[in-house]
DNA sequence: GGATTAAATGAAATAAAGTTTCTTTTCCGC
DNA sequence: GCGGAAAAGAAACTTTATTTCATTTAATCC
């Protein structure tokens, strides 16, 4: 039921893309089997485009490079690979049962996606910069509220002085203090929150670093960002609201955590192992 | 276990490979999802091996390069399903970005393990609640605070009355208050947390239905609550702590979300989206 | 038992592919 | 027509795959 899901995505988006991304997407339409085995050359030869468009052509449809594009484009061909964007949810008669396995199944997909947005070096970057950070900022709002939550706690628990609250004018008051050598990560899926745009802004000019979590695309924080990790673009019924972007966003904060802890583990193990007996007794 | 044919042959033809090419083999057969997104010098660093070895590996089992190996793989690993305890993560020399395919790897085997765990009547039996419930309490501490939290949005965004908030006390103070018809929905991994346990014991007290968002098994919650939405059990890594079982608590409230906005979807449209039209215009 | 040859392996060189940057072109609004 | 923004390609650059070559190891034969 769930064929092309890339290939859907490339056709319903193709009417947005300039001329010569627009080439490219035909021709992968019509010729999809052909392309995993195909080169940026070869498919900008074929397709009457620049190698540039190629992987231009790439991040518009949300993945993070065009090795990438083919990965998923192979899963897809072999043709049991997970609709990202079959919300066909909301339709008909679906019991409740049936509307857990298709959510379950668009959060698998979207997960599975994940992996093709993000650019191993960024990620690098990213985990570099934390592990220097004096202080760090998490900021999203609505949605994607949730992850900034998640980061703030995740990283509390490793010891970083870290602050979130989804109040903007709180946030701008601590912002306020940055200084070069902090971290500011802006969350938003769309890259076009204002307040988190607004904030980001203001974290840079205070000589923060700002890492993004955002869509591969046409996201202005995509853009303005120092770092940014990418998240693949899932499609999502206007009526709910996307759901799956708030996992891709978790799975990341869920990284960035276990790689830092992973630099920094050794040394913390003999403060937490103390405090955990501690710990342990206070837990109700 | 699928009918991996590469994999197989791999497998079958391993013993008569030289000793480079065995460990190749070797730690294919043991990480193949991750090798698609490795390249023939990270591979050859995990197996221990020369790039050389790597590509000569290729062309023992039959495969003309390893381009052609990975898309072959692809091919194959998009049939098969995931192992959830494979949790071979924080192992030495990682980096940042093998850690973050190992974590979304982790995170969606625990989302395919998320279907069998769940009671499709306990579902049903929530959702038929929560349509009648008058007010809805979220509660989870810690890790699964996220979930309750994100509950907490996503059933204001449906027009209930709900609460959550981390703090015990408060809580109580609300839960005194709750009656029959109304709803506590506690969510605890292991289904130990104290403060859960008695907050759900105190709401099933005042009249309330208790629904747990739990681990199937020993979970005490588990055995106390009217209706209960089971997560699997994935196995944790205890220096980091269970990273999946909010995945899977967040993808059941994404579902119970979805659920009931199906149910009184129709009724809810208008006022959304004449809501929506100034909603838009707040939105910064 | 030492010389000889063949197989196995990794280091380094090379070739090929993917990605980024920079410049040119085109198009739009003034 | 001019200034600026968006789009596109050419070229520079980086990364990745592959080949070549030198070294090691082990077995084989006088």
């Amino acid at each position: 039921m769930s064929d092309a899901t890339i290939l859907k995505k490339i056709d319903r988006q193709k009417s947005e893309m300039s001329e010569a991304e627009r080439k490219v997407a035909s021709f992968i339409l019509n010729n999809a089997h052909l392309v995993p085995n195909m080169t940026t050359k070869d498919l900008s030869e074929k397709a009457g485009a620049s190698e540039a468009t190629v992987i231009r052509f790439c991040k518009t449809i949300g993945i993070g490079s065009y090795k990438s594009f083919k990965l998923m484009l192979v899963k897809e061909l072999s043709n049991t690979s997970i609709d990202v964007n079959d919300f066909s949810l909301l339709q008909s008669k679906d019991s409740p049962y049936e509307l857990f396995n298709k959510v379950t199944h668009v959060n698998r997909g979207a997960l599975e996606a994940a992996v093709s947005a993000l650019d191993r070096r960024e990620l690098d970057k990213a985990i570099d910069v934390f592990l220097e950070a004096d202080s760090i900022l998490f900021y999203g709002v609505g949605g994607s509220g949730a992850a900034a939550a998640d980061g703030h706690y995740k990283f509390a628990k490793l010891g970083f002085r870290t602050t979130m609250t989804p109040d903007f004018h709180f946030m701008l008051s601590v912002a306020a203090h940055l200084k070069k050598g902090d971290v500011f990560v802006g969350i938003s899926t769309s890259g076009k929150t204002k307040d988190v745009l607004e904030l980001a802004r203001f974290a840079q000019v205070r000589g923060a670093t700002v890492i993004a979590i955002t869509n591969v695309g046409k996201s202005p924080l995509y853009k303005e960002a120092d770092i940014v990790l990418g998240t693949p673009m899932v499609e999502h019924e206007n009526r709910i609201g996307s759901i799956a972007s708030k996992m891709v966003q978790m799975n990341m904060i869920d990284a960035l955590y276990v790689a830092v802890f992973h630099r920094i583990g050794l040394s913390l193990e003999e403060p937490c192992k103390k405090a955990g007996e501690t710990a342990d007794r206070l837990k109700r």
